[in-house]
DNA sequence: CATTATAGTAAACATTTGTTCACTGTCAAG
DNA sequence: CTTGACAGTGAACAAATGTTTACTATAATG
């Protein structure tokens, strides 16, 4: 019953991205006295799915987020109430918000990492980066994912695709890089 | 500048998971006047930032999204302002947060399906597969992502490795089915 | 039975909220 | 030089907010 109205609280956090006001509540959970809202939502502060800062009422991270459930050999893993972490996947994936963005990918030249077409990259805007990263380059006029690596004989970096069927690109000039691959996401189905 | 103070809210709004009142964000954008709150959000509510339902406050999803970025063959793609799509991982990831949650692969049994050991998959609670769905499923004991398969000449379901060092597994009397794989995401580095 | 906790109603209240109005200084354009 | 737009100050205010207090009904416990 508590749950399924924190779940009515969950849904109107998703689709208003705010909380209701204790108003509004009232007639969300279909109560007829705010006092009802203050104690239920005592109680969820209480269990720390909210909590109030400079008397505002906020979500915790334990609202929004999935938990996260490790490898357990026997018994399902959900029910291990203690070893529960929660994740939200914004939070997870996304480092600077403010210098990154996705990608959508297309083609199959890193397949061999496990980047597959219609895969999402979160790629952070830089310019340099370090032997081994995935990065987004632009090559004759295109732009693409590779590794980027040092050819010790040659003593220079190149771009490698992780698919064998892909040639090395060795730069004629200099290597223009946009940013790093930080995360992979890929939506199933 | 406004772009700075843009930048502050959506790092209060990260940090504490709400929107300030205006009487806070006279401190946070440094004003000595509400009028100067009041007139700025209004601002951001014309560029659609944010909103105000019900007189209430609130980020739009634009507010918080990361550009996703097509394939786009010349020119930087970031800059194409108008083809710019937003996306939030978590919106775009998880359909039904009530009934998902999240599990840590371990084990090489899907590497053929670009599912690696250390990537964290979505799960969605379900007892019931389609032919090639990706399942939590539990045998021997032991809990393991397989590939959800009918052998059509024995006419009966198994569970296939994505990996041909890995031999199918045929149940012995039912197959208990836990959760379908709904997404797929990997952090690097 | 009596008791005690739980879940909710109802009314009252100080505080805070977002908004409005009148005003000031600055800067660029005509 | 004037004009108008812009960015901000300062004060005032009705409406809404979260909280408190007192009370009721129901169910569970011993």
């Amino acid at each position: 019953m508590i749950q399924d109205r924190l779940n009515i609280l969950k849904r109107f956090f998703k689709k208003n991205r705010r909380l209701p006001s204790y108003s509004e509540m009232l007639k969300l959970f279909g109560f007829s006295s705010k006092n009802a809202v203050f104690k239920l939502i005592n109680k969820w502060v209480d269990a720390n799915f909210l909590k109030k800062d400079s008397g505002k009422l906020a979500p915790t991270s334990k609202f929004f987020a999935l938990p996260l459930l490790g490898n357990i050999k026997a018994g399902f893993p959900i029910l291990a109430e203690e070893n529960k972490n929660y994740l939200t996947l914004d939070e997870y994936l996304i480092g600077d918000p403010q210098s990154s963005f996705l990608l959508k990918v297309s083609g199959d030249s890193m397949t061999g990492v496990g980047i597959f077409e219609g895969d999402i990259v979160i790629v952070e805007k830089k310019k340099e980066a370090y032997i081994g990263d995935i990065v987004l380059a632009q090559i004759d006029n295109e732009w693409t994912l590779k590794i980027f690596k040092k050819d010790r004989v040659k003593k220079m970096v190149f771009l490698e695709a992780a698919n064998p069927h892909y040639p090395p690109f060795y730069p004629k000039r200099e290597l223009q890089i946009y940013g790093v691959v930080r995360a992979v996401v890929r939506k199933i189905n």
